[in-house]
DNA sequence: CCAGACGTTGTT
DNA sequence: GTCTGG
DNA sequence: CCAGACGTTGTT
DNA sequence: GTCTGG
């Protein structure tokens, strides 16, 4: 994990889910892979809740080049908060990557399978991430994140041996705040998703090319 | 001291 | 930036 | 995660 | 085989 999800809710409904003031941009997406824009979730300066846009693929302050961001898509909840990547991000930099789903690949023999992992009322919801921001001369900002893996529920572990980690909405506020020095409580939250409603099925190898986006990716198999 | 890495997944 | 390895 | 590239010189 | 790009 985790290299695909979706975040197909329109922007309404993000609003309304995530509890944001602020019109959300946002077009449905069926196959968000790293390096896309990823919508996420974090605080403004006014301490409100607010959803932009970042780059998936950690590209660290100290890089030299962007282009460690290709490797650092995932972070292991085991490590984030040790990893000299992670840690300073993990420290004060925290975010959440809004999705409504995620693929992951089984493996049968030499063949594989990809399953599309979603709860079954088919919410948006929230996996645990961190940010950066690298600077760069006569240009925006690149703002970048990287998600979180844990260990699987019973669900995903028919699937795979990883699994994003999915925050609950009560944990939300203390994972942003970026005063929260609390490392025991924050990686307290990043279990494997303890909710009974996350479903899997699998789907078309279509979802394989990053080029393909369209609502076929999360039909079941027949 | 300076140089070089800084990551995960999956596969063997 | 900070740590590890040479 | 998977797909796709993997190179230089010289010319336009 | 291995790395980069999406």
């Amino acid at each position: 994990m985790c290299g695909r999800y979706t975040l197909t809710a329109p922007a309404e409904v993000l609003s309304e889910v995530f509890e944001i003031e602020e019109p959300v941009n946002w077009t449905p997406r069926y196959n968000i892979a790293p390096t896309q824009e990823a919508a996420v979730l974090g605080l403004n300066h006014q301490g409100g809740r607010s959803i932009g846009g970042m780059k998936w693929g950690l590209v660290p302050s100290w890089a030299k080049d962007p282009s460690i961001g290709n490797r650092m898509i995932n972070a292991r909840a085991e490590t984030v908060a040790e990893k000299p990547a992670y840690r300073s991000s993990f420290k004060k930099r925290r975010c959440l990557l809004l999705a409504d789903g995620f693929y992951e690949w089984k493996k049968a023999g030499s063949v594989k399978q990809p399953y599309y992992l979603s709860l079954q009322d088919h919410r948006p919801f929230a996996i645990a991430g961190i940010w950066s921001r690298w600077r760069r001369e006569e240009q925006d900002d690149l703002l970048t994140c990287s998600l979180i893996t844990t260990s699987p529920n019973s669900v995903a572990a028919e699937v795979h041996d990883r699994m994003p980690a999915i925050l609950q909405a009560e944990d939300f506020n203390a994972w942003l705040d970026p005063a929260n020095d609390d490392t025991q409580a924050l990686l307290a939250m990043l279990g494997p998703y303890s909710g009974e409603d996350l479903q899997a099925f699998a789907v078309s190898t279509l979802v394989n090319s990053p080029k393909n986006d369209t609502p076929q990716l999360i039909e079941r198999l027949a």
